[in-house]
DNA sequence: GTTGAACTTCAACGACGTTGAAGTCTGCGG
DNA sequence: CCGCAGACTTCAACGTCGTTGAAGTTCAAC
């Protein structure tokens, strides 16, 4: 059968899921595609822009159905998860999405929606716009890091190691305190506890006012 | 004359600086260095030495003279502000940095010293420690992003001019509402206005303890 | 002066993204 | 049924990259 954009893309995705973004290469999406190595070209210009039509389409169907009844910072609070749980839905999704420099009309729908809530708290437009800015850095920087994590061939013991023998009692106190913490991190904790921090910087941001 | 380990060493953080990430190859760094390609392989390993090298020494003296006079919050958004000044002392710098897996001293001291800062505004070790990260997100996400703007071809008009083609003002309200402040930002405020979030958010925390 | 280590060159390997010309298929008007 | 035009694929290459290992060179110490 001939191929199709879509086809392309599902493909791609697919195998983003099984050698990871390193892995991805043009050569063997052809050959997942039964294909041979010039064919994708034809549906997509350059691996970026087929690397831009898959954040895209991580992003599917962002904003739809939020539950317009809780109060601002619980939506936002939610659609935030929304953000990471569509960078978490393929390995190295966060990579992916961090890598596009286009404006993708899912990130904007994002974006804007995230600027309305903001808004709404009772920031500025031009204080909301550069909240959503920190939300993203924060978002897009966990998810990386967790998903960093995950890809290691060993699940990340060889880097927990290299970590605990870095770390110096007497010259990181602080750090070998909570060195528990620091190796076995809970990534939905460790999200939610600065996914606070932020909007709570918002509330108070926004009551000064 | 023959090659020492600084020497490759500040010859890439030079041809960084000239050519950005994208352009720093190992055969560029051996002819910016009048030597042949393979040289450069008996003073770092890989690449990804070399890479690991250079954050480190973009984060020299990261934690130095500190003033212990002023409340941690002041003292905690300095500490900030000399990691993105550190990262943006080379082009692409926090590209760089966020590429490097190794635990590297300087990072190493630089998150000692902002956990200890954390657990003196209140903060237990692990909300500390995760408090550190949410910084970490913020202000290396933030200054890739400053100097992406900054690398590109034109100063970032051909993007600007695609992202304002692409907003819509029906869709899009509130970032249409804010689009001088989104087309034409003002890094240094838009950082302290991130950071303030942060660290409010950290005060307000610590507060309910 | 010889020797052994430190350092450099040289030539390649295998991968990558991309390209353009040549080929093949497919559906449609005649 | 024919043939033709566009859609799509193959093929073979180009130039680039990181890395490697053997061979060569320099240099300091004995």
């Amino acid at each position: 059968m001939r191929l199709t954009r879509d086809h392309v893309l599902t493909a791609a995705l697919d195998l983003l899921d099984e050698v990871g973004l390193d892995g991805l290469t043009m050569r063997r999406l052809a050959t997942a595609l039964g294909v041979k190595n010039g064919a994708t070209y034809w549906h997509f210009p350059s691996k970026q822009a087929l690397l831009e039509a898959m954040a895209e389409a991580m992003l599917a169907g962002l904003t739809e159905d939020l539950d317009t009844r809780p109060p601002w910072h619980e939506r936002a609070a939610e659609l935030a998860r929304r953000l990471r749980r569509a960078l978490l839905s393929r390995r190295d999704g966060a990579h992916v999405f961090s890598g596009v420099f286009f404006p993708l009309p899912n990130a904007l729908a994002y974006g804007e929606t995230m600027a309305g809530l903001l808004r709404e708290a009772g920031l500025s437009g031009r204080d909301a716009l550069w909240a959503v800015d920190t939300l993203n850095y924060f978002v897009v920087g966990h998810v990386i890091e967790e998903q960093l994590a995950a890809g290691l061939p060993d699940g990340g013991a060889e880097a927990t190691e290299r970590l605990t023998a870095a770390l110096d009692p007497v010259r990181h106190p602080n750090l070998v305190a909570a060195a528990d913490d620091l190796t076995a991190p809970h990534p939905e904790q460790h999200f939610e506890h600065g996914l606070r921090l932020i909007l709570d910087g918002v509330r108070l941001t926004a009551g000064c006012r």
